[in-house]
DNA sequence: AATCCTGGAGTTTTT
DNA sequence: CTCCAGGATT
């Protein structure tokens, strides 16, 4: 097994006294209060290990429910290690898992069918265009207040019915129409996006008390990370799975959170003391993680928060090395910087390139940090971000395979229906896409009804038949239990390497882009040989799926789960490249932060939209994953649109206290000034600490 | 009616 | 870079 950076640090053998409390108080409700490094994962996983031993409940009535796949797996891979044989049937998964499994076992009252297909963001934005198209109406922004608004209702757990009448304006009335059509259209679909995943279930135990007390009596403690991040919908569904009882355990950072742009609400934690009589409230301030200098930082940078409970975290680590502030030229030049900073303290230090991190504020400055990384034979991972999923050659053949699994599923048939050219073009699909309206059907399900041939040419109505019989044909194969050759099948009959190295820049690109193909398809046959052996060690009927292993495959690839884990397990020794939101949870021992700068962190559209507090909170969670030592960059101008822009250091960098700070490259006084203030302020900074 | 080509515009964060 | 729209071409 590979170790990953986050889980470098062994489990501690001792856990401090506060620790100790939130591992063995089980008599009510819980929340732990764990700053940044207080070793929350691992209060977590013991507990969840006290539970098992010393309590004697078995380990199928624990869940353990996280935000992200990362930290799922991580947490699972810590409690077996606990654990052993004795964590056999434990469940820890992502909030979107859980409900992914609440809505299979459910799916009749989910007004699904075996088979259904989750919706990505982009499916779900393609639906609504249509939709708002279908009125005549294409603005843009439109849609992008659309989606925005549909997805908060979601995440509220509000239905369109319960909005009837109840609009504050016209706009809203009027969206509010759309979200009930679109609502429509996903079930006629047979498909659910990724906020049902969470909304459904919510509704489906809210309307059936036997399934309520099904789902009761199967978790008896439950465990919930990140807590801060939980929407007002998720919130629902860890009550309704908790009820009455006692048996919950949560933990959470308010200066960690990070996710109220998509709903996550921070005040679930002080709503949990008035819904939970009795709640025991625990917090873990001792960081494990950083040095003081790292922590002195961070505490100040946060302190121009408003929080919702106090803290204060210290650290027996020592001051540590000053934080590197280096402005540098232009975004070319910080790379470099990057890059043979990497090369020296490796050679310098007894450094792997795992113990590296670069954190980035949006994707796309992955882009050109990895072209310098490849210059220099630096090598490299990028975790999270939409890179793979994003490549078309992926989501042609992710797209083949839904239709494959689920044949109502528009989206995907709209993607594929002429991938490669199978002269089935707009006028034919317009044609197609009325009649479907008006047999309230999906398109594949329109193609087999008798009407159709009518309102078609001849041609355009064989080539459909034509493409529904070949599609036929493979689900044989799959129902046969070879859904690999199916695949291969599928792909060798479109000639769909051919097709990509047509329709590349040149054969080595389009080469390459089958090599992603191919990745996948290995990494399918992989999943569906674990899922075989899988299925032949479970004697617990209790656990088994109703949906098949394609299906099964299928779910995991939307939820993003298979390949990052994949991924992972081959990431071996490479700096780890990500963004600042996917870097929560985890800790290297050195890390940059790049494009410290106004305009990105805080990201301009925050400062628009006056949400610093959550690009301060940013800046937090990125600051605390360093261990050892901590860069900041910043490019003083920067390429974008196609020129030069000039780019003005970010303003939290002001908040830093200056002695923790050694700043290079700016060319003014401070450079100077701090250096020095930096050597004599060692003594300065252990008073004020010890006070 | 389908496909190919060109230019223009816009980039936050994720399950 | 990558998505889109719209116009020219087969």
């Amino acid at each position: 097994m590979n170790q990953q950076p986050g889980s470098q640090r062994a489990p501690k053998q001792q856990l401090n006294p506060a620790q100790r409390d939130a591992v063995r108080y089980v008599d009510g409700p819980l929340l732990v209060l764990a700053g940044a490094g207080s070793g929350k994962t691992s209060v977590i996983t013991r507990k969840i290990q006290y539970l098992v031993r010393e309590c004697e409940m078995p380990a199928r009535q624990v869940t353990a429910v996280t935000f992200t796949n990362k930290a799922a797996r991580e947490m699972r891979a810590r409690a077996r290690a606990l654990l052993g044989d004795d964590a056999k049937g434990l469940q820890v998964s992502t909030f979107h898992q859980l409900g992914l499994k609440i809505l299979q076992r459910e799916l009749p009252l989910a007004g699904r069918k075996s088979g259904f297909s989750i919706l990505d963001d982009q499916d779900s934005t393609a639906i609504l265009k249509d939709l708002l198209l279908r009125d005549g109406d294409i603005a843009s922004t439109l849609l992008d207040i659309c989606r925005n608004q549909i997805s908060h209702w979601k995440s509220h757990a509000v239905s369109p019915a319960s909005l009837q009448g109840k609009a504050d304006s016209v706009q809203e009335a009027r969206i509010a129409e759309v979200y009930a059509r679109y609502e429509r259209a996903l079930a006629s679909y047979n498909a659910v996006d990724f906020d049902d995943l969470i909304a459904i279930p919510v509704r489906i135990l809210a309307e059936h008390e036997e399934v309520l007390k099904r789902w009761q009596s199967r978790i008896r403690y439950l465990l919930v990370d990140e807590y801060q991040d939980t929407n007002v919908c998720q919130y629902m569904l860890v009550q309704q799975l908790v009820g009455e009882r006692s048996g919950l355990c949560v933990v959470g950072d308010d200066d960690q959170s990070i996710y109220a742009w998509r709903g996550a609400n921070p005040e679930n934690l002080k709503q949990l003391a008035k819904d939970f009589k009795g709640l025991k409230v625990i917090k873990l301030e001792q960081n494990y993680r950083s040095t003081n200098r790292i922590l002195q930082s961070a505490n100040a940078l946060i302190a121009n928060n408003d929080h919702l409970f106090e803290k204060k975290l210290w650290s027996e680590k020592g001051q540590g090395d000053a934080i590197v502030v280096q402005q540098l030229p232009d975004e070319e030049a910080e790379t470099e910087y990057i890059g043979d900073e990497i090369l020296h303290r490796k050679i310098g230090s007894n450094l792997q390139f795992r113990d590296f991190a670069v954190l980035v504020r949006g994707n796309h400055q992955t882009r050109l940090l990895e072209l310098k990384l490849q210059a220099k034979q630096i090598p490299y991972q990028v975790t999270g971000g939409t890179s793979f999923f994003a490549r078309n050659e992926i989501k042609d053949v992710m797209a083949y395979l839904r239709v494959l699994a689920n044949p109502d599923d528009d989206a995907a048939f709209l993607r594929i229906v002429n991938v490669p050219r199978r002269k089935i073009g707009v006028s034919t699909l317009e044609a197609l896409g009325d009649y479907s309206k008006s047999r309230e059907c999906s398109l594949y399900g329109a193609i087999g009804e008798m009407g159709l041939a009518q309102t078609l040419s001849e041609q355009a109505h064989k080539r459909l038949s034509s493409l529904d019989g070949w599609f036929q044909n493979l689900r044989r194969v799959v129902d046969n239990g070879e859904p690999m050759r199916a695949l291969q099948e599928m792909l060798d009959d479109i000639d769909y390497r051919g097709w990509l190295v047509q329709n590349s820049s040149s054969t080595a690109v389009g080469e390459r882009r089958y090599e992603n193909v191919n990745f996948l398809l290995e990494s399918i046959r992989n999943e569906l040989q674990k899922q075989n052996q899988a299925a032949q060690g479970n004697t617990n009927s209790f656990e088994i799926d109703a949906e098949s292993p394609l299906e099964a495959v299928l779910n995991k690839l939307m939820l993003r789960d298979m390949l990052e884990q994949q991924a992972e397990e081959e990431a071996d020794n490479k700096v780890q490249v990500m963004t600042l939101h996917a870097s929560k949870g985890l800790e290297f021992p050195h890390v940059f932060i790049i494009g410290f700068e106004e305009q990105l962190l805080p990201h301009r559209n925050s400062i628009e939209g006056d949400t610093i507090d959550e690009e301060r909170r940013l800046a937090y969670v990125g600051i605390t994953r360093a261990q050892q030592h901590l860069t900041l960059t910043m490019a003083r101008t920067r390429k974008q649109f196609g020129d030069q822009q000039r780019c003005a250091p970010s303003r939290f960098l002001e908040e830093l206290p200056v002695e923790a700070l050694q700043r290079k490259g700016f060319g003014d006084k401070m450079d100077a000034a701090s250096n020095e203030a930096t050597g004599r302020a060692t003594l300065d900074n252990l008073r004020a600490l010890l006070e």
